[in-house]
RNA sequence: GCCGAAGUGGCGGAACUGGCAGACGCGCCGGACUCAAAAUCCGGUGGCCUUCGGGCCGUGUGGGUUCGAUUCCCACCUUCGGCACCA
């Protein structure tokens, strides 16, 4: 027998799918069709064993899939737009386009060598001119609606290097470069209305499968709460403001008024307060804080503008404070400060010796006036409230606002933490947005004729108060193609999350040159059947390609309102105990134990390691421990091949073991996701048939393991299925459990006496209950635990247990 | 602070619906093969006690439900992840 080699036969197996285009799949409609999709990886650097872990379950799970006789699209493509490569070229010169197709090429490479079976014909990345020219017309289909737009908002700056910088670039407030000082400047940005769509991207949760987990962190950070808002008028400016709470209850409570720093009436109330130069100050200096360092903010600090607002439950006159506690990004902006009811009002309301005015407390009981009293529950009733006093502060609030919607000063309000997606980066490696500016026309969108819109070359990827886009004059200044006057481009790109927030269509139909793709086609492979990713993409692109594929059916372009039907989460590897990142300095990759081991044991030991979804811990003996299992594989199976003879039916002990393993092979991957405990079940059948390499069902339990392995090794078990005098392993069938065989004549009963084990029985499988009992106590070894006492309780469980409880 | 997850041998983990705790693997110990080593193969391996039959204890801690709890309920401890002045 020839030793194994996984050099010699990984490469000849690789060879044979691609040439007979194996893993290709067309999308002529079939009546069970399966859409396995794992995250596109970025192309920076290389590989590691996350990448392994995440893209061999879904390689398992597509090979499983095209067994059972399902038809199976299982692509894989590049995220290839992004800082990392744009930063490897002002680090390293050349361009990132070079870098990053490099990059590609390598990590196809190493794909190839594990043998991950994609469909290679559909491959994208997203860097490419087709795919730049259909995003951008996705853009100008979404700009038509309305749905991108133009506005100021708050960024990151970089007052050295003079640039925007994208969030990942600030460490601990500092520019990651240069060091400096971060500050956050008002400019204008694009951005995508997701928050019209808040509602449903929570609702829609309940159709989904997800994980918990994940589940919580979309609602958490959609951040839905219900409430009022409610409208005081500035007496000195004659102007109403609105306020969000959700606390309608404590209006009567309410005893000053705050704005944030960044609200626009602040510089009106500026001009006209005799405290205008403090309040200019006070909002000059807030505006240089890190939001982190005003959380973190052991005092309230904030000015009175010396102005007052109504409360129009009670025509009160309270104080109009301006405090960078206030954040100006969520709700109205402006607040109503309730310092009985709200820890932060109270700590305000201290600082600065405001009154607080308890009304809200237990029914029975008092509240300590000396901190606030937050409690919302069914046990609090008002007080201080005028005719409200003595209502649960549930209802009683409910008819606060109902009182107000008469006179048109409040009404009942929804809001949502989550924020309108800002889209635009003033970077280069990214896809340009087809716009441009006119004196005359303002913003005008590119007309479809003039797509794509491609990156022009530059000198300096580094921005300079512009984005580096600005410095390709030539490109910049173009016609108008409303008015033929001049105008000027957009010089900033897309997110990559833009991206990555359709590419699962374009797989679909990835050669499409008339549309982003075929209508009938998508809809045929959509929604994705199983997602595969990190729970670091739970909010971010989860959010985003959901909101996109929302759009993307209002806009009659696709048939489904969800991308993912199921998603599963896979777990960290780790390295040390410390999650494999290039930061921690501790990334492996499968290179080197492709190269030491073979693909087929990197594959299976991953998977190995524990439950999938779990962190796990990555082991060089761990994965030594699996090579031994191949090569014992490996040995077995060929002495097998050799020697047992060929269609014997004769079942035994290894048959039934093999049927056995296959039914929780079929039910850990078909439905339980849990593989390791897969591996578990060949691993005792190849144990049990080492045992007995001369049975007669040998060759059956031989051919078994060989099946039912090839999801996770799928290079040795089609080599050992030839060898076996088979072929074409990867399109048989997937085995089926005889149910008739699992069954057994005989059982092993466990004897209980008081819960505790004191026998094992081997009982006929259809014995009666009232025959275990009698077995039970029978037995010698439970009469001595019987001695004396006198049986009080006999409980049967069928086929599986007695428990005898004497007294 | 809020939301979420997890605590089982020396280690990774298994026990799926309340019914034999520790499958499978790593490591370790002993043995075979060998001049020797590596590789391979065979056996053992939760702790304590043992008259070698077996006995007692044991799934983060404390309680509870149950004939029976790693599994269900309550309280707590620890670790990890997410969000965080969100009114």
């Amino acid at each position: 027998m020839d030793r194994y080699d996984p050099h010699t036969i990984e490469p000849k197996w690789q060879e044979v799918w691609e040439r007979e285009r194996a893993f290709e799949v067309s999308n002529e409609p079939s009546p069970s069709k399966s859409y396995v999709l794992e995250q596109l990886p970025y192309p920076s650097g290389s590989l590691h064993m996350g990448h392994v872990l995440v893209y061999t379950i879904g390689d398992v799970v597509a090979h499983f899939r095209r067994r059972v006789g399902m038809h199976v699209l299982h692509p894989q493509g590049f995220d290839s737009f992004g800082l990392p490569a744009e930063n490897a070229a002002i680090k390293e010169g050349g361009h990132p386009r070079e870098i990053t197709e490099r990059n590609i090429e390598s990590i196809r490479r190493s794909m190839r060598r594990i043998g991950w079976a994609y469909d290679w014909s559909r491959m994208i990345s997203t860097h490419e001119p087709e795919y730049m020219r259909w995003q951008q017309w996705l853009f100008l289909r979404f700009f038509e609606r309305g749905l991108a737009y133009r506005k100021a908002a708050p960024v990151k700056w970089c007052p050295n290097d003079q640039t925007v910088l994208a969030n990942e670039q600030v460490r601990d407030g500092r520019c990651e470069r240069c060091g400096w000082e971060v500050e956050i400047r008002l400019m204008e940005q694009w951005f995508f209305r997701i928050t019209d769509y808040a509602q449903e991207l929570l609702d829609d949760l309940d159709r989904v499968d997800y994980p918990e987990p994940l589940k919580a962190r979309q609602r958490n950070w959609i951040g839905r709460s219900e409430g009022a808002e409610i409208v005081f008028r500035i007496e000195e400016l004659n102007i109403d403001v609105p306020v969000f709470t959700t606390r309608p209850d404590t209006l009567y409570g309410a005893t000053f008024f705050v704005l944030a720093p960044e609200h626009e009436l602040v510089e009106q109330i500026a001009e006209r307060s005799q405290h205008g130069d403090e309040i200019r100050e006070y909002v000059r200096r807030a505006a240089l804080k890190k939001a982190e360092e005003r959380a973190a903010a052991e005092e309230k600090t904030g000015v009175f503008t010396g102005m007052h607002a109504v409360n129009p439950v009670n025509g009160e006159q309270i104080p109009v404070y301006i405090a960078d506690y206030v954040l100006t990004d969520y709700g109205t902006g402006a607040i109503m400060a309730v310092p009985a009811h709200d820890e932060r009002d109270f700590a305000f309301a201290q600082a600065f010796g405001l009154p607080v005015r308890q009304v809200v407390r237990p029914v029975d009981g008092e509240v300590d006036e000396g901190t606030p009293y937050v409690e919302h529950t069914e046990g609090e009733v008002l007080v201080n409230s005028d005719g409200f006093d003595g209502l649960p502060a549930t209802e009683g609030g409910r008819r606060i606002v109902e009182g107000l919607e008469a006179e048109r000063r409040g009404r009942f309000a929804i809001n949502y933490r989550l924020r309108d997606w800002g889209f635009s980066r003033q970077r280069y490696w990214g896809c340009p947005i087809p716009v441009v500016y006119c004196e005359r026309d303002g913003i005008v969108p590119l007309p479809d004729e003039a797509l794509p819109v491609l990156l022009p070359d530059v000198d300096d990827y580094r921005p300079k108060g512009k984005p580096p886009l600005a410095q390709a004059e030539d490109w910049v200044n173009v016609t108008c193609p409303k008015c033929g006057g001049p105008a000027t481009r957009e010089t900033e790109t897309m997110d990559t999350f833009v991206d990555s927030s359709w590419y699962f269509l374009r797989y679909c139909d990835p050669h499409n040159d008339r549309a982003p793709w075929d209508r009938d086609v998508v809809d045929y492979w959509n929604p994705v059947d199983l997602y595969i990713g990190g729970s670091d993409h739970a909010t971010m692109h989860m959010i985003y390609a959901r909101f996109f594929v929302k759009v993307l059916n209002d806009l009659a372009l696709v048939g489904f309102r969800e991308p993912f039907a199921k998603f599963f989460t896979n777990g960290w590897v780790t390295l040390g105990k410390t999650k494999m990142s290039k930061r921690a300095g501790n990334v492996v990759g499968p290179d080197d134990f492709v190269e030491q081991y073979g693909a087929d044991s990197v594959r299976l030991y991953i998977l190995f390691i524990g439950p999938a979804d779990q962190d796990l811990e990555w082991t060089e003996e761990g994965i030594e421990g699996m090579s031994r299992f191949v090569r014992r594989l490996w040995r077995i199976v060929n002495e097998v091949a050799a020697g047992a003879p060929q269609g014997v039916e004769e079942t035994g002990a290894l048959t039934r073991k093999a049927h056995a393993a296959i039914a929780k092979a079929t039910d850990d991957i078909g439905r339980r996701f849990a593989f390791n405990t897969a591996i578990s079940a060949v691993m005792e059948l190849v144990n049990e048939l080492s045992r007995e390499p001369d049975a007669p069902d040998a060759r059956f339990a031989a051919e078994t393991a060989v099946s039912l392995i090839q999801p996770y090794a799928p290079h040795i078990a089609e080599e050992l299925w030839s060898r076996l005098g088979h072929e074409r392993l990867w399109e048989r069938p997937w085995p089926v459990a005889d149910e008739s065989l699992l069954a057994r004549e005989t059982f092993e009963l466990v004897v209980q006496v008081n819960g505790k084990v004191r026998d094992r029985l081997e009982v006929a499988a259809d014995a009666s209950e009232e025959e275990l009992v009698a077995a039970a106590t029978a037995s010698p070894r439970v009469q001595t635990y019987l001695d004396g006492g006198k049986i009080r309780q006999t409980i049967v469980v069928p086929r599986k247990l007695v428990n005898l409880v004497v007294g």
